[in-house]
RNA sequence: GCGGCCGUAGCUCAAUGGUAGAGCUCCAGAUUGUGAUUCUGGCUGUUGCGGGUUCGAGCCCCGUCGGUCGCCCCA
């Protein structure tokens, strides 16, 4: 009984599933992913994995909230950093930000309360965390990170911990040292080497710039930068250089028989603010993708950002990089979303015995559908089963009113009569 | 914030400046108790949007928005 007077907005005709376009389109934000069903799986298959080889590595969850004050990634990064997140003022005239990064938070909450745990803290997290800036390629606007971190540990063994179990997450993917890198630096010898040629300090960040850029930049701009340490700092980059600190992780690297998974590289050196240490970052072999992941250790955030003086280390691994390389190469995790029984309703006269009977399957346990409009032929219930993934159908007669049931195997097409109390657990 | 390329049906794509199409998907029927194939029918567009040129624009020009790739930046 429409009226006509309704914008088609908000007229909802179930008979039609496409019709004219009466209103425009809202499709998700610049950089936002939409997850429908098959997505969302993929995306859970990965959380899962991610999961199992953190906890296997005895590091336990943790999540902070997805807005913080905006203040909280100025301390750490400098005031300008506001224009590469999303911040706003709430309406108690707070300003927020969404979170960029969970390490800020991280070191908020060890700060807050690090006297109620034993050392080293090992602790992981899946947040989602955004950044405002043109997506590209691996790069949107949200995604998710796998964040893993091990605080309160000086030794050189937890960095190769943290890399170890980042290497073990992409393993449990099916990927190999034939298909990944880690590309293992030390920040601490660039800052030795600084130092002993007396860089004033105000210089590093150049310095840094030009050493991160010396791969995709002409020998000559590069050479440029550096100046006067262009002949020794390019050496380095070539031919690699003495560091004991690299020899330890590498050595822990090799004996848990990960020697085929790092190479020494001193290019490496991660962004320009908190690392001190060890840093790295994981790349596809073949080179067509940006990092997988990558980490490091940051011995003075904590005592920057909550006045607790505690080493601290770990890596991110985004979900997009990740989706894209396992998609490139045949890893997706298989996503198939199945049924144990479709019950069919052959004969409407039976449909309360019928449903008695799906109520009694999912109380076993069973994943259990059945076609909710009345009066559809059996054909299309079978096809829908089908469609489904289900492995069986339940064909529902009058027998159901005497205890039967036909079983048909949707594989095999084979179908027999069986008592409906050996479907209840007995048969999977 | 800057630049290259691309915007036609839900999806993948056609259409010399001259009446906007196909395949797939979806829904239904052939088939009122049996799903893979097959056949038939149905739904579907302000050709992203706005201007301009032209007798006439999906096509050419300008702008804009969106997508994509790169730059900047990288947590």
């Amino acid at each position: 009984m429409r009226t006509g007077h309704l914008l088609p907005l908000f007229v909802f005709n179930p008979r039609k599933t496409s019709g004219p376009l009466t209103y425009p389109r809202m499709p998700p934000l610049t950089g936002f992913r939409d997850f429908y069903p098959e997505e969302c799986a993929g995306r859970n298959a990965i959380f899962s994995v991610w999961r199992s080889v953190a906890t296997r590595y005895g590091f336990v969850e943790y999540d902070g909230p997805p807005l913080e004050s905006l203040e909280l990634y100025q301390k750490k990064s400098g005031a300008e950093i506001a224009s590469q997140l999303y911040n706003f003022t709430d309406k108690g005239e707070r300003h927020v930000a969404l979170r960029p990064e969970l390490t800020p938070t991280l070191a908020r909450m060890v700060a807050e309360r690090h006297r109620d745990f034993k050392k080293p803290l090992k602790w992981f997290a899946i947040p989602q965390v955004f950044r405002y800036e043109r997506p590209q390629k691996g790069r949107l606007r949200e995604h998710y990170q796998l964040n893993c971190d091990i605080l309160g540990e000086p030794s050189l063994e937890a960095d190769a911990e943290n890399i170890a179990l980042a290497i073990d997450v992409l393993r449990a993917f099916g990927l190999t040292s034939d298909d990944f890198v880690i590309r293992l630096s030390d920040r601490q010898f660039w800052v030795d080497l600084l130092i002993a040629r007396n860089v004033p300090q105000e210089k590093w960040y150049d310095f840094f710039q030009a050493i991160d850029k010396s791969e995709r930049e002409p020998e000559e701009k590069t050479r440029e930068k550096l100046g006067p340490l262009a002949d020794e700092v390019l050496g380095i980059l070539a031919n690699g250089a003495e560091s004991a600190r690299l020899d330890a992780v590498e050595r822990s690297l090799t004996v848990r028989g990960f020697g085929a998974c790092y190479k020494r590289d001193f290019t490496i050196v991660r962004g320009l603010a908190y690392y001190t240490g060890i840093v790295w970052e994981a790349f596809d072999r073949t080179g067509q993708f940006r990092a997988i992941c990558g980490g490091g250790r940051y011995d003075d955030l904590l005592k920057n950002l909550g006045g607790v003086d505690m080493p601290a280390l770990g890596f991110g691994m985004g979900d997009v990089v990740l989706g894209e390389l396992l998609k490139a190469r045949g890893k997706a995790p298989a996503t198939a979303q199945t049924l144990d029984y479709f019950v069919a309703i052959a004969d409407e006269t039976v449909r309360e015995n019928a449903m008695e009977l799906v109520q009694k399957l999912r109380d076993a346990g069973k994943r259990t559908d059945f076609a909710i409009a009345i009066g559809t032929k059996l054909g299309k219930q079978l096809e829908t089963a089908s469609a489904r993934g289900a492995r069986h159908a339940i064909v529902a007669d009058a027998k159901l009113k005497s205890g039967e049931a036909e079983l048909k195997d949707l594989q095999t097409r084979e179908q027999r009569t069986v008592p409906v109390a050996s479907l209840l657990g007995v048969v999977a």
